[in-house]
DNA sequence: GTTCCGCATGAATCGATAG
DNA sequence: ACTATCGATTCATGCGGAA
């Protein structure tokens, strides 16, 4: 009954994913290091250099994703000498080279932003979130996300996936995707491609860059119980753990030990089959 | 007293535009027509297409544009072959290289969107607002377009309302608009890049492209009364009228006589001054 | 137990200062 | 001139303590 699974790997994904199968992946949700960001991991990579540093990657991740899989990026351009850069541009442009398909840009609305005030430039409150595809026809589980009628623009998709993850709890096992749709009833409608939701901030254990609502509105969306997940830029494991909630098996590669670790431990005594691989043993 | 002037030209923009002097335009708003849209007036230009006419008109926008103006282009690329089209990107790659800053993308956010459902899509519910400056410095008058606070403003209000009362009452006079204004500032917060607008679904003779409260944010945001306003697309006269009710000086461009004549019916009546060019005028 | 208030905390950005 | 570092700015959120 307790079919899903969780490989973590500790090591550089740029090498570690070469060693994994082709066409093996349903989903791969990913927040990488955005440029000149998280200086300590990955050598903070420049806005200039930021192109040729991840392309190589999304085309490994080309390579293990399933045909009918899908590759959500969470980016945001920095600004740069007072205008916006233009490597998410460029990136996009290269990728469709690559043999990508440029499905979707959703956007996530963050209510609670940075603050700060400048003279030429309001506070950024939202980040792109690109669908990345390998053929026009892809799965996707639409009535998993519909939400409720009334004032559905409000509502927080916070809410909706706790209200989500009781009911799942309630019900042993089997038939999650069955379960939502029979509670569906006329009176829900399919959401739009913008999302709203806060970051969850303050005195959290370890500040997530996003939500875990934000990875578990794309795993419903895309994948079913059992498929597999993957985050190449793992972090603390908000992906990786809302994959296991949701009974998909999951795969994190994360480069920084301290990072690793503490998805190991979030990631522990949940009753999910756990695999840990070192760097060595990858290679 | 009344300063504000209207020049209406009917004709092609790329021509008309022609005539305008150097650096005599505060701000230019416009939602040109999208790719293969309104297939009947310039062509209907298609996506592979798009850039190559695109350029040369963003290339006399730059001449016109003062040094410190602003260049707001509302845009959002369609789905072609269920992938959405890179024409977006690269125009701004290319705009950049006329001499554009892309200093900001603002996010229109459509609360009330076209509605529809496909198997492998959600509704568009977002549309850019790209801003294009020539330089790093350029008039921005932010305090217009403050917007109240969170909910928090609430809370805050009542307990400011209480002290301020006291102390209106222990002081005589003169002070009573001191305090509404430090009240006021205090529970006004700047907006962030990321627009809540509904569509007008109103008159469907003529179903404007954006609601007028669009421009109008811009305008408000960007110019000053006396300033010129300029929409080389001008359509029914969204952005003129909205000009015209904040008495800046406005400039619109419209190629389709029909679209011209309405825009013409639209803003006649009103106490501004209004001068009409036919294309063969301008030459 | 509720509600209310105080407080720390961010995928930020600019401008000035220092090498 | 050109690049690295630092302080100042600012607001939604969630937690913890207090009434």
């Amino acid at each position: 009954m307790m079919d899903d699974q969780i490989k973590l790997y500790l090591g550089d994904c740029r090498e570690v994913l070469t060693e994994f199968p082709d066409n093996s992946v349903d989903l791969i949700f990913t927040s990488p290091p955005y440029a000149d960001q998280r200086a300590n991991t990955y050598g903070g990579i420049h806005p200039n250099e930021y192109v040729d540093w991840f392309l190589p990657i999304t085309n490994q991740l080309l390579r293990v994703l399933k045909p009918t899989g899908t590759f959500v990026l969470n980016i945001k351009e920095k600004v740069v000498g007072g205008e916006r850069s233009t490597y998410v541009l460029e990136l996009i442009l290269e990728m469709r080279k690559q043999g990508w398909l440029w499905t979707e840009e959703f956007i996530w609305h963050k209510k609670n932003c940075y603050p700060g005030k400048w003279p030429n430039r309001f506070r950024d409150a939202w980040e792109r979130l690109l669908q990345f595809n390998k053929n026009k026809k892809f799965a996707m589980y639409q009535d998993t996300v519909r939400v409720p009628m009334g004032d559905w623009a409000k509502t927080r998709l916070k809410n909706l996936s706790d209200t989500d993850r009781t009911r799942d709890n309630s019900r042993v096992g089997s038939g999650f995707g069955k379960n939502i749709s029979n509670w569906l009833t006329r009176d829900m409608a399919y959401p739009t491609n913008v999302l709203h939701l806060a970051t969850e901030c303050g005195n959290r254990k370890h500040s997530a860059v996003f939500p875990k609502a934000l990875p578990e509105w794309f795993i419903k969306l895309f994948t079913q119980p059992g498929d597999v997940v993957l985050d190449p830029f793992m972090g603390s494991g908000s992906t990786v753990a809302a994959a296991r909630n949701m009974e998909r098996k999951s795969v994190g590669i994360e480069i920084l030990p301290e990072y690793y670790e503490l998805a190991r431990s979030n990631l522990d005594g949940g009753a999910a089959t756990l695999e840990f691989f070192s760097a060595q043993e990858v290679k």
